[in-house]
DNA sequence: CATTCTATTGAGATCGAGTCTCATTATCAA
DNA sequence: TTGATAATGAGACTCGATCTCAATAGAATG
């Protein structure tokens, strides 16, 4: 396996505004289809959800992601936000990471490489990391109960190596 | 791998009583020391909590454990419940699974194989598996980030065998 | 464009798992 | 036994998430 896939990954895109838009579109289709699949609408705010989860360049909590796109919409209700993100991870658009202290927080899925999460239990740091080998045992694993997988959560928790080196031990 | 090794898992200890007593014995012994270094104190109710979910052959919500506790101690409170799983997954006795719909469950981990879990978003079955090739990728992946892992969560959400011949398309 | 049917929205009420408070009680070491 | 301190249970409280409902927006049709 290589070493090099195994790095923190944060979406570049809203840096290049050509490659950003062509995302927009095509993860906004993905999720259209999905409404209309359902018969459910695309509304503005649907929209203006999804993008700011998009631009963000790590995982949002529910509030953060409110208080962001009141600014540009003040009438825009936390109710709204729930209901979107509920469909949104319905669609495997949106995953939820890591909901320590009972505070949920999410990240988009789409487009980007399949990667697990470390999350150190003293400073709270999240770091994700990739193995196609895990994924690969994982989807025979699946297979062979005759399951279908919507989305899943990999999750260890541990002290990160800057916690271990300032405080060998807990 | 062999696909015996993936199937349900659920400890049969309670039905041989003598290995039953040893196996009580050496994991309250792991528990008073945890409370010992903190300065804490084994109670009638911390051991009966522990008990209870010793003897338990599946995952328990709190809800559970305080029904199944109050028969046989009718003053037990839901507040030292809480308090006392908290104390058993510090001391890594105890283990979170699957919170879907906001209400969690519990499984003891102490001398039970490793094992992951998929859980099914329409019935809420939770099905145990292993896979020791996966263990062992992701045990090189938490090496190479100089990460010290505590305890890890996978969970597969998904539709299981069942609901999908229920009903092939959700 | 007007019409109609249905889905959606935001505000606020409500729910409920989990936490906290506090007076009382249990544990344990000396 | 005693004294210091931790633990308990009841119920109040917190606060994230859900629900309700009247008003509004979206899409399809003529």
């Amino acid at each position: 396996m290589n070493p090099k896939a195994e790095v923190i990954l944060f979406p570049k895109h809203a840096r290049q505004p050509r490659q950003f838009r062509q995302w927009l579109a095509s993860i906004l289709q993905t999720f259209q289809e999905h409404l209309g699949r359902q018969g459910l609408k695309l509304t503005r705010q649907r929209e203006e959800i999804l993008r700011a989860l998009m631009a963000a360049e790590r995982h949002l909590g529910i509030d953060e992601l409110y208080l962001s796109l009141k600014r540009q919409d003040p009438s825009i209700g936390r109710a709204t936000i729930f209901r979107t993100i509920k469909l949104l991870q319905e669609c495997g658009l949106v995953a939820e990471v890591g909901s320590s202290n009972g505070r949920s927080k999410f990240e988009l899925k789409a487009d980007r490489p399949h990667h697990d999460h470390m999350i150190c239990v003293e400073c709270g740091r999240i770091t994700e990391f990739q193995s196609p080998m895990m994924e690969r045992f994982q989807d025979g694993a699946i297979r062979r109960h005759g399951f279908v997988a919507l989305w899943h959560r990999h999750e260890i928790f541990g002290r990160c190596r800057d916690c271990l080196k300032r405080r060998p031990r807990g």
